[in-house]
RNA sequence: GGGGCAAGCCAUCUUAUCGCCCCGACUUGUCGGGGAGGAAAGUCCGGGCACCAUAGGGAAGCAUAGCGGCUAACGGCCGUCUUUCAGUUUCGAUUGAAAAGGACAAGUGCAACAGAAAGAAUGUACAGGUUAAGCUGUAGUGAAACCAGGUAAACUCUAUGCGGUGAAAUGCCAUGUAAGCCUACGCUUGAGGGUUCCCGUCCGAUGUAGGUGGGUGGGCAGAUUGAUUGCGGUAGCAAUGCCGUGACUAGAUAAAUGAUAAGAACGCUCCAACUUGUUGGGGUAUGACAGAACCCGGCUUAUCGGCUUGCUUUUUUA
RNA sequence: GCACCCGUAGCUCAACUGGAUAGAGUACCAGAUUUCGGCUCUGGGGGUUGAGGGUUCGACUCCUUCCGGGUGCG
């Protein structure tokens, strides 16, 4: 990690990026902020003190009720975020980082091409209200 | 060759690029190895394991129900008897399927409508019979009136089994509900504490309850080699046991197996050719049901398609 | 993961310890009343009692297997 930005080029998604304290889960819900971007809803809140951000993906129980259907969307989203996250992390390193949670909220199986240009759109959006955000903290 | 039924097995494969989880190695970011199911599901039964101060007796409760066997155990499995249904029949039987299949000759309850009568009831008609008499038979109603009546997936009785709670159990580390103060009750002659209830047993006062004050929600173990399984032998009708010899086959924890591309094979579908069920080409696109959460043995339910074996039926040929 | 409860007309509820056509209110439709509408009155339709199987002469009720919905446990 001695070089970030080839670090952050790196198409991965270990653990480290994932979301899985429940103590900051519940936080996010609390505070933080929303919009909708079909099939997504997406809740963020900036963490000044965090060194990464940290992602959460989630598919209604109630909507699909297979966990094999439920398994094959966190699966194709969290590849679409894995291959695209550099969208959120080369250029800005200005604004403090997020925890950011991707909640699945379409009624079809959508094919992964859909999937992921819609997640770039959400990408790109959030990218936008985060700069928004960083704004306003330094006027 | 085609169709049907039953049993058992399998549950697409290969390569490339990027990525996820675990383990090992060292040069500490690289390499090597491993990575979902037959039901992982429903949670319907039975265990292992752990804790509950002790886990004994009785009552209550729950479960099982021909007989015998298998098993760690079972409500499971195997064998067998009986009953019922279906087929065949040379009327002797035989084949297949199903069955919560103990007791109403202990007691209590229940039985709509119909019927004289549904439980100490005996009517009517006809026939028989008698000194006389529901004394005998038949008819009619009904699921039951065959009289020691029917009904226990009605209460109940009999026999057998079960203490309770479930990995959110439990132990350790870190953290520190601490310490202190106030109030009430209690003092070895036994308070309080288990649990569905009672008795017995057991523990034995720095105790119990409330208030004030003040947090974590992490890690490790449990936890993956086991009533495991392939093959061979052996005992048994079988379920299954025993012996020998191999194999190691996920351990995640807001929860890991994916994405993209190409090909093979199997489907599905369209077109053409004729040899009429094959060949060639195009399209579709990985196909069903479905994702481990402490671990096993069953049961039940869901399921595209393929293979093997047995039985049966039909067609063709002789 | 474990434990438990509930499904009856479109909606809200009844139906005794099995006994027959499953009944009310509301909503809906038609008629009466009104110039028209509402209110009111009368009548009507609407149910495989969540689904399948079993016990029984007979099942909303008892047993069993699924399906759907909900609750609790750190």
């Amino acid at each position: 990690m001695s070089d970030p930005k080839t670090a952050n080029l790196k198409y991965t998604f270990p653990k480290s990026e994932r979301l899985h304290s429940k103590k900051l889960i519940q936080e996010l819900f609390d505070k933080g902020s929303s919009f909708y971007l079909y099939p997504f809803k997406v809740i963020f809140l900036t963490q000044a003190d965090h060194e990464q951000n940290e992602v959460l993906i989630s598919v209604s129980k109630r909507k699909f009720k297979n966990a094999v259907t439920r398994n094959l969307l966190k699966r194709k989203v969290k590849e679409a975020y894995r291959l695209n996250k550099n969208l959120l992390t080369t250029e800005s390193q200005t604004f403090p980082k997020a925890l950011i949670g991707y909640i699945y909220t379409g009624n079809d199986i959508l094919p992964y091409q859909t999937i992921e240009a819609k997640l770039k759109k959400s990408l790109l959006r959030l990218k936008k209200e985060l700069t928004e955000l960083s704004n306003k903290d330094q006027s």
